[in-house]
DNA sequence: ACATTAAGTTAGGTTTACCTTACAATATAG
DNA sequence: CTATATTGTAAGGTAAACCTAACTTAATGT
């Protein structure tokens, strides 16, 4: 089992290099404000768990198995973004900040209530 | 600010000693499987931010303070898990797992539109 | 009353996730 | 092409939340 900290860390690298096709340890140090040190040990843990390959300097790769991963908890975050904003009408900011919390601890059960409720909700146009 | 785990542990404390007009460290350690001297450990942890008074053997007390900051989590409880079961229509137990471990994190903010979108759509008996 | 059991504490250890300070290696700027 | 700034690593430290083993103290059974 992966940690919330690290599920954190994943998915950022994950949505960074979709986004700008590379990643670099300073920009997790910078987004989630922790030391560099800190990224470096998270990044060695990550790596030990085949998530990502990471060669220092050369960069961060993510694995196949890390990919995986991070979809996961990428899906589970739009999913209750979206839910909290479109059904409970919850201002933007307060459900990314709540989404990125709760993602991680959520049973996967739930997440699938939750999207096929607001999928129901939205056909019914109510 | 307090953590999930001595959260938790105020959470039965309260609970425990609404229903049984007292509680011991053993009970803690039964509860949630950890060791007594964890229990110990946490007990101190819990007194030192005034939310018990604690005399070893002569027993647990609960503080103002503590039942103010237990009721909360009780609330929050107790409303995501009636969201998950009557809106969701998530099983209990599934529900009261989950809501043990959002509770910890989620904002009242979307705890309070979550009590509210129950209680509007009971009333509308959809 | 005394042995056994139960409950709690002490001491010392682990892991995770942070930190700071100091150093090494690489890029960049003049 | 060297000086400076950036990025990363090493070493060592902290706090939380757990553990085990060994001890103390209190309660109980016979």
């Amino acid at each position: 089992m992966i940690s919330a900290s690290l599920e954190d860390y994943l998915e950022f690298i994950h949505n960074t290099i979709l986004e700008k096709k590379e990643i670099k340890a300073i920009n997790i140090s910078k987004a989630f404000n922790i030391s560099r040190p800190s990224v470096s040990e998270a990044l060695i843990r990550l790596a030990d768990m085949d998530l990502i390959i990471y060669e220092g300097r050369k960069g961060i790769k993510i694995t196949k198995k890390g990919i995986k991963q991070a979809q996961k908890t990428v899906k589970k975050h739009k999913i209750l973004s979206d839910f909290f904003t479109e059904v409970l009408k919850i201002d933007r900011e307060q459900a990314e900040k709540n989404a990125c919390k709760i993602e991680h601890v959520i049973d996967d059960e739930i997440i699938e209530k939750m999207k096929k409720y607001k999928e129901s909700k939205l056909k019914n146009n109510e």
